[in-house]
Order: structure tokens, then sequence, then C-alpha cells
DNA sequence: TTGTAGGCGTTATCAG
DNA sequence: CTGATAACGCCTACAA
């Protein structure tokens, strides 16, 4: 009924203001190319009308969707909510538009999504590690789709990738336990399947600790899910072990604070019984009863510069940003020498 | 160099099947109109030049993106986080791609990115709250963009809203309080403005209190920012002011965790010196050596179905989802009754 | 069941 | 500076 069968359009508009379709794109796109005369009558037809450019039909046109596709492994984390906004808001101020998705740490799931987004025109695509389906560098380079692997950094990936070093991260969380005294470490950490992140953090562990000839024993390593209740079940577990470990790393803040809560319930001093450190800056560990010791990333850098780049690169310029991401050690309570007796029989 | 003119398209692939464009499209959109024969000799084709459907000039001809645009606060609250993960998820499975915004609580900013994904073309909206910029209705109406408002519900515009019913969960829960004894509430909640679910909280709180004749006193109601410091803060304030509250209601998680994290500080007791009451159950509250009593309210689901609707409505389906979301008053151990002689001077 | 041809709303090329 | 006109890649009557 109120359909109307001709929707307004750059036509309509051109009507209105007695030009030519032509004059109307430019008016738009190009407004000095136009005469203000002319600029003038039709920006005024244009908000009579009420017209809304069609974006897709832009895309047809310009092949360029002024879109980026981001797939993340999930958005529940803090980190990647952080860098998910910051990505929004720098595409935004640039004109482009954010897709998003994600592959629920699936990197099977990561490629259909990418596929998909391939298929809506994106311009460029942000995604989260190095390890992604093998097709995909294929696909990528076939429809030549500039893309920048977030989270990650080694000098080799150099420019494709941007984000912290987590290997030298937790390398120098590690040193910075051994150097306080401490020889038994455990790890409570996430599951490493399809994050190279989380599998270069514990191998800076385990490096940090080869060099002092020492090692993770097997009952010191517990791995399991992203939540704060697993991270209390997994402390106890390790607690319970001997020799009973002086310094738990925890790969996640969840985890950690997960530690630190069982801590309080098995009646444990942190730091004087052991201590705590973790991964990811999250508020509430500096506010807890013994502040948290963790690992600073600057997840909101890393999705901005991410963003920037890669609209950089579709606009032609040739901005200079860093690739590898400010990171910090944050040492709070949580974290001291190992007890002088220990309980190590 | 390698830039060959002529990317694989629909054209290319129907002259290496030997058939019509027509053909092709037919057997990739409807391939139970095309023979067997020809179905398959095309598929060959498809995956042997590897082509991928141009989505733009599909939206162009039909009409329809397949895409939806969702715009929210902010996706560092848990609930928006988790909520934006379902969409993704349920859109995804219906061949849908999601485009995210966020309006930081500007409802300006809100109306530029509603007004940027019509130009996108998306065939469906997923708004937050019931209160917009006031020329929405008429852009919406205009473009017939199907649209949906969450974290809302309310009788009156049942259909285009999804939520919990805000004032009434913090209606009971000031009610649960009342009938445990409580006569001196505090309020620390954020701001108001911009956030008609928060708004609607609080007059939960207000109606509750007047039907018994009280009211939060001036120097008992804290605004403030959504953040624990902040809580920690706001708590400290109220608290030291006379009559001296007997339960303080939280606005937010935070500043749930946060006004408890500061009575720790403060020496007080919970809930022997004061009751904490929170709104959304994030996974540490239940984890803290006093648990705390909370609202639960189901953001997935709120998500879930709001793409659900959208393209239900989209595709011309006609399913019965709920518009009121799953709410649940969970009852802790931050919450019980007042002091005996309170110290309300 | 298959092919032909025109159109979706803009942009871009090329004359004027 | 402005105006025709041909793409852009796919869909869809309509005809065969």
């Amino acid at each position: 009924m109120t359909d109307q069968g001709s929707l307004v359009g750059l036509r309509q508009v051109a009507i209105a203001a007695n030009v030519s379709t032509a004059t109307v794109s430019r008016a738009i796109n190009t407004p000095h190319l136009v005469s203000s005369k002319l600029r003038e009558r039709i920006n005024e037809a244009v908000d009579r009308l009420g017209w809304v450019p069609d974006g897709t039909a832009r895309a047809l046109a310009t092949k360029r969707s002024h879109t980026i596709g981001a797939v993340f492994p999930t958005l529940t984390h803090g980190d990647f909510a952080r860098a998910t906004t910051a990505i929004q808001q720098e595409l935004q101020s640039k004109g482009y538009t954010l897709l998003l998705a994600c592959s629920d740490y699936e990197i099977e799931q990561e490629f259909q999504q990418i596929k998909k987004f391939i298929e809506r025109g994106v311009d460029g695509l942000i995604l989260v590690g190095e390890h992604h389906h093998p097709e995909l560098a294929k696909l990528l380079a076939r429809r030549n789709v500039p893309t920048i692997n977030t989270f990650v950094y080694s000098s080799e990936t150099h420019g494709t990738c941007i984000g912290p070093d987590n290997r030298k991260l937790f390398f120098d969380m590690t040193k910075y336990l051994i150097d306080m005294g401490h020889e038994v470490f455990a790890v409570v950490a996430q599951s490493v399947e399809n994050n190279d992140r989380a599998e270069a953090r514990l191998r800076g562990i385990q490096d940090a600790l080869a060099e002092e000839g020492i090692a993770v024993r097997p009952q010191h390593f517990a791995i399991g899910q992203w939540s704060i209740s697993e991270g209390r079940h997994l402390f106890r577990r390790v607690m319970s072990t001997l020799p009973r470990p002086t310094a738990v790393i925890c790969g996640n803040p969840s985890l950690a604070v997960g530690a630190y809560l069982e801590s309080i319930a098995m009646g444990l001093s942190v730091p004087d019984d052991v201590s705590i450190v973790g991964y990811d800056d999250i508020e509430v560990m500096s506010h807890l009863p013994v502040s948290l010791t963790t690992v600073r990333v600057q997840s909101e850098q890393v999705g901005r510069n991410a963003a920037r780049y890669l609209v950089a690169r579709l606009e032609g310029e040739d901005i200079d940003i860093p690739f590898q991401c400010d990171t910090e050690i944050v040492i709070r309570d949580s974290s001291g020498p190992p007890p002088r007796n220990p309980a190590s029989a």
C-alpha cells in the first residue's frame, strides 16, 4: 500500500534539483568539483527528500565497502571486549563500519566467518593470533584482502601482526619471581588449543625456568577453563601436591582471581605462603584485600592501532604505528619472596 | 602485474560450466530448480575457479543485505558483551552478519551510527533502551527497517522491546530488604542520563519504599561512574552519614563489588553491619569471601531472542518468542536482617 | 529446465 | 564545471 515503488534515490534528487545524477554524486563525494550554486540546490533537495545514499550500490560501483571484519575468539573476555571497542571507535571516526564475529577458539569456525566476511566485501580483516586455517592465506591472497593478526607480536612477522610479545611477557614475569628466590612454580592456565598466545606465554615461563635448570613439575601444571571457579579448583589442586609450590602463575585474570580467592578459603596467606601472579590487569585485581600482581596489556592500543593500520593501508596513506604494544608488569601485594621454611617436604 | 583485470565472477563460472549466468545463479540460490547434471557441473566449476559470490552485488539486486546492525552503549559491560555474543551466534546460524557500533550512552552518537547502518543497508536493527533520538522513529519508518529495543520491557510497547522489567526487578529486591526489616536504605548507582533502564530500576526502589512511607534520604543517594573504585568511594561516603544505612542497593555489578570491598577496608561486617545487594550476576560475586546478593538477568537470552525475532520477521516466519526475559533475585550471603542496634544515632 | 535481457543505485569515463 | 552513458556483479521476470 504505502510501499511506493520508487524510494527516493540519487535520480529523484537529481530531478528535484534539476541536474544530472552525476552532478549529485559529485556534490556528495567531491563537493569542491561542483559550483556552490548547484551544491546548495542539491543539498537542499537532498534533505528535503531525506535521501540516504545506498551503500551497497556504492560498494558495487567503487569496489570498496568501507567495512572491516573482525573475528575474535570470544567477546566475554575483557581484553577482546576492550579491543573491539577501540577498533569500533577508530573505524567509526574514519568512516568505516565494523563487522563482528566470534570463532569460539575454533579454527574452522573462524575460517567460515572470514569467508562470509569476504563475501560481504570487507575491505580488511582483523584476526587474533597467527594460527589460522591452512586455506586462509590462499583465500586472502586471491581476494587481496589486507589482514592483521592481533594480540601477537614476533619480529619475524612484523607488520602483519600487532600486540604484545607473549613469550617475553611471561618470561620476564617468571624471571621476576625467580629473582625473588622462588624455585617451586605452579602454572594454572587455560587450554592452549588453537591459542598461540597462551602457548607462547607458557613457553616464556618454561624458557625462564630452563635458564635456571628447573622446570614445572607435572603435578604443578594445571590446565582448565577460563573461569574463577576453575581457578579456585586448580589452585587448590596444585597446592595440595608436594613439594608445595611457592609461586603460582595464572594464565588469565579469572584464574588469578579464582586462585587468590581460594587461597583465602584455604587459610593461606598471600604472599607469605604463596605468591600469585596473573595475566591482564582487570579492575578488581587492584582492589582485592591483597592486590594482585599481573601483566598489563594495552588491549585498546592493540585494537586502535590495528584499525588504524588497516585504514591507512586502504587509504594509501603511510602512517607509522608501533606493532609491538606497550606492556607492563604490575607488581602488587600478591607476590613476594618465598616462605623461609617452605612446606616442601 | 598479477592483478588480473577480471576477477572470477558469476560470468566466468557460467562460461566454464558452459551454461548461462542465470543458471549458475539458480544453482546457487535455488538448487532444486536446476537439473542435477548441470548443478554438478556448475558446482565443480565454482570451486575449481574458487568463486566467492559478491554480497554487495547480491544485496543491490535483492534489496536484502542479510545484515543486522546493533548499537550498544558499550561493550565493556558484561551484560552487553554477553548479549552481543548471543546475537552474533544466532545471526550467524541464520546466515546473517552482525554490524556493531557503540553509542557511549550518547543519544546523538547512537543516531549517527544508526544512520550509517541504514546506509549500509542493514535489514534490521537491535538497540538498547526505549529512549532514542527524536528523529529516529521517522527515519526507521521511512526506510521500513524493523527494529527491536533490548534490555527493556513494558507491556505497553510489547513486541518492539525485549528484556527484563527493570522497575519490577528492583521493586522486588527492595521489597525483599524491607521484609527483612530494613528501614534505612542507601543507593549507589550509575548516572541515569540516557539510560532508561537504570532510571526504571531507581524508580522500582523508590516505589517499593514509598509503599512503606519511606524514601531514600538525599545523603544516601550516591550517583557516579561504573567502576569498582567508584563503588568503594560512594559506599564509604553513604556509610559515613547519619542515620547510617543498613542496606545499600547498588546499580551495577562493579559498584556492588566495590561497595563490598570497601566494607572490608572499613572493617564492617557484611551482612551484620550492613546488607549489600547488586545488579547483574557476574562470576566474581558468588566467589567473594561474602558472596553477593544480586539480580540475575539472562543477557544471552535477550540477545538471542532479539536476533531470532528480527530474522523471523525478515523471513516472514511467525515464531513465538518471549519478550520478557527471565530474571531472578539471587540471594546470597551479603544480605540479611538489619543490625539489632543500628548506629543510627 | 534453461536462456535472454533488463535493472538494482552509484560511480566513473569522456565529451561538451 | 556539467551531463550522458557505460560499467559494477548478480538476480529475476519473461520467453523458449
